[in-house]
DNA sequence: TAACTGTACTATTCTTATTAGTACAGTTAT
DNA sequence: ATAACTGTACTAATAAGAATAGTACAGTTA
């Protein structure tokens, strides 16, 4: 089972949506891997079953996971979602940049942030 | 006084505050200018004062504007916010780097998507 | 059949944002 | 001095949303 600590003002599914498609875009949850049952998940965390299958809705729409009834959940195979991820990201990352630019930061401080956070991701 | 559309989810407040912190740090509300009264405020956009109460108290907190009890609220000046302010943008592009590696966005995308915003920024 | 799975509801409780109302002290202009 | 502003500081009530509790149904698996 996945570890996670939920805290935080951000609601509870949404935080346990994040973590989940974290698990699933890095690869550390494999194609077609089960994901633990929703009763599972909710008493794992000690959290109401109903807020973890709002997550997994919510995983299934964005395509990162697929769910057979009675059968289980799983996570969806890369060419399903990949391009949709892209798409959310490049989204997001576009009004982050836009956000910046209006507090003034420049284009070259952003591109030397982006140096310092893509090194910092890649150390051991 | 200055328009606004309240949307979203996200509290009154800090959506108000948003706005505010726009207008100044871009600049459209001039060193010193003076701001709406509270009460104005709040009768216009029909929300209460002690909603726009407390966006000028984080406002205040931020450093962008000072208050005079009696007199009025007031844009601060620049030398008194500006470092901080790109301290606290800094801060928020990094996360939204982090963010947007995750999700696979290469060094290489990013940039572009920097570019791209910025010229569009700049249009007329 | 028994025990699991996802899904779909309704009702209730909790939490938080927002509103409502009042009050006080300093400023400004009449 | 007075009236009309200003910011500030509270408490109480309301509204909205998130989370919980509980139940039910249908498909799958051993």
């Amino acid at each position: 089972m996945f570890s996670l600590r939920l805290q935080g003002g951000l609601p509870l599914s949404e935080q346990l949506e994040a973590r989940i498609a974290e698990l699933i875009i890095s690869g550390e949850m494999a194609e077609n891997e089960k994901l633990p049952a929703v009763r599972e998940v909710a008493k794992e965390l000690t959290i109401n079953p109903n807020t973890v299958q709002k997550t997994y809705r919510q995983l299934e729409q964005r395509g990162l996971i697929y769910s057979l009834p009675g059968k289980g959940s799983y996570v969806a195979e890369r060419s399903q979602y990949s391009s949709a991820v892209l798409k959310r990201a490049t989204e997001e990352f576009s009004r982050a940049v836009g956000d910046a630019a209006k507090s003034g930061l420049t284009k070259e401080i952003m591109t030397a942030v982006i140096d310092a956070v893509i090194n910092k991701e890649g150390e051991i």
